[in-house]
DNA sequence: TGGCCGCTTGAAAGCGCTTACAGGATAGGC
DNA sequence: GCCTATCCTGTAAGCGCTTTCAAGCGGCCA
């Protein structure tokens, strides 16, 4: 006889007290006698009692659900975030809910009214889609937010990395070993980090007295092949780069194509710099150069950030963790015969 | 003076209806005049209603969610299967709640029960760690369970790619450039998909006349790491191979690590075939053969299973896709002079 | 032994929604 | 214009849990 699965009120029944009794066992909000918690426990144990969540959250309205908006599962930038975040949100009895933008064929609201509809306590927004206007609208709602490098404002928390530096690393890098046309493939317009990584590049080759061209500069990348395309045009330049500092690591891969392609070869005619310090960075051939961030870090503090307001204590505003520069095979010293034609 | 989140009482005074009514029109379950449902569906409209998932799902016992059981996010692997299943729930409606099995330190069960407590409607399970008394247990719970490449058994649906066939497709293509030392590099023990894949290898050596020889069958791997020290334990053996199926396309990565590192070349000395086919497997260099398994469709009808069942309509026990061969730059013709050594 | 105090415990009112069930309005037939 | 059949709508009882409030219990001191 498959019984169903016990009820508060089963459990109560079976150990002669009231559900009173029995809830303030299980979420241990007041003294109970000793003689009092085993029977209960014993109960509660021989009927595999499991509370029913959706019923507590009704209660309580606390549905200890966080919400995660990301552009894309597939993407392993986006998946270590959730991991991060859900190993916090784990230590502290949440569950995350993701909401994938990739997924839905319509708009990025109505995923979030997907996620208010099951009553989230909080929202980590990492979509890289995320435009003010946006934000702002979701900050009008009346539960927590916090950013993971989305647009800085007042309308809710931010964890950031500090892309100008994640930047500079990269330019100072290649100019270090003598490089001094250095190309930079953006993101794609509208991905909020895309601004700050270009002002680091700017800053950098400044700093270091290398002069900016615009001709060097590819913006509205948006997939590897885009890269891929891009990086072509470029090697065919009169005045190619000899270096490429790439927005992220996939535009890397779609740039070493892109060399291989053109019969030169990385790093002996041109170095590669990312940005992200994925896996697979380390298995490429030759290993991927980037500017590592710390994704995982990230989706933990974002997650730390939201239960501690949860929580009723204060949370810093701005969060911004440090990159740094993972150096591997694809950078090496420019040629020194100048530049090719 | 935001105020709080309208419930279904305001929707109905703001109408002037019962809030019966108004559930009726949300949910299209009763007929309404005209008239009526146009005043609720305004004022619904002008107070920016969203109902309240848990309270509806604690009024039907249906939380409208889909359980998800992986071993990590961060392998593509399961991430496309995520996506899948996703795409499939999303569009009837339903959501899932993720259970990553490396997120928590504890044992699965206890992801399970995180699961069983937020009340899913059903259950996929997708975790390659799922032994068969495991899978029992779950399946003692009243609720649908579907298992993708998992232990087959009478307690659930479950979505199968045909191993055998996969293993069989690797090592005819060998083969037929000419290759009698093939080694395999198997899953780690007890994943359940393991036992078909090697049982495919041998079959297939067995139909093309080739002997099977044990000390070319590398068992208890679980890392690309592991993968790349067996690889080049094998790679020093007296009678070494000259073709390497690897159980998955990470591991097949560690292979081509061992291969470079004993100074061999891909495919010219050793050829590599890997089992999934992931993005990478384009970008690596040479880029991997690999036996393509349709992971985002399986994730998809494995949640068609799942909602079919919900519906109360009948679905299929045993759903068994096709695996094909991606012929890439890893594998060659086997050299003419002999082996080396 | 009586009175008082500090505990633990139970009764009951919600949390926001769905859904019989019954009541009232509407329309149709005469 | 009256009666009945049909529809729409409202009332109220849950769904399973938390939490206030008051009652009950035992122990202590006088």
């Amino acid at each position: 006889m498959a019984t169903r699965t016990p009820r508060i009120y089963d459990v109560a029944r079976s150990a002669r007290v009231s559900i009173a009794t029995v809830s303030r066992v299980a979420n241990g909000t007041a003294r109970v006698y000793e003689r009092t918690e085993a029977r209960v426990r014993r109960a509660m144990e021989r009927l595999g009692y499991r509370p029913h969540a959706l019923a507590r959250g009704l209660a309580t309205r606390r549905s200890h659900t966080l919400g995660l908006l990301i552009t894309d599962i597939l993407d392993p930038y986006f998946a270590e975030i959730v991991r991060g975040a859900q190993e916090r949100a784990e230590s502290a009895g949440y569950v995350v809910l993701l909401g994938d933008a990739s997924v839905h064929t319509s708009a990025e609201d109505l995923l979030v009214k997907r996620l208010l509809e099951r009553r989230v306590d909080g929202l980590i927004v990492a979509s890289s889609r995320t435009t003010d206007a946006y934000a702002a609208q979701l900050a009008s709602e009346d539960i927590p937010v916090v950013c993971i490098n989305g647009p800085l404002g007042q309308f809710a928390h931010a964890v950031q990395i500090d892309h100008r530096k994640g930047a500079r690393l990269a330019v100072e890098h290649l100019a270090s070993l003598g490089h001094t046309r250095i190309a930079h493939i953006t993101g794609a317009v509208g991905v909020p980090t895309r601004q700050e990584r270009l002002a680091g590049y700017r800053a950098a080759l400044k700093d270091l007295g290398l002069s900016y061209d615009p001709s060097l500069v590819i913006a509205g990348v948006t997939s590897i092949a885009d890269s891929h395309d891009a990086v072509a045009g470029l090697l065919g330049l009169a005045a190619a780069p000899t270096a490429i500092f790439a927005f992220n690591d996939r535009w890397a891969i779609g740039a070493y194509a892109a060399v291989r392609d053109a019969g030169l070869r990385i790093p002996a005619d041109v170095s590669v710099v990312g940005f992200d310090d994925l896996e697979m960075d380390e298995w490429v051939q030759p290993a991927l150069t980037s500017v590592r961030q710390p994704r995982r870090e990230m989706g933990r503090i974002a997650a730390d950030v939201l239960l501690a307001v949860l929580a009723g204590e204060s949370a810093s505003e701005l969060v911004v963790v440090e990159p740094s520069l993972v150096i591997r095979g694809s950078t090496g010293t420019r040629r020194a015969h100048a530049d090719r034609h």
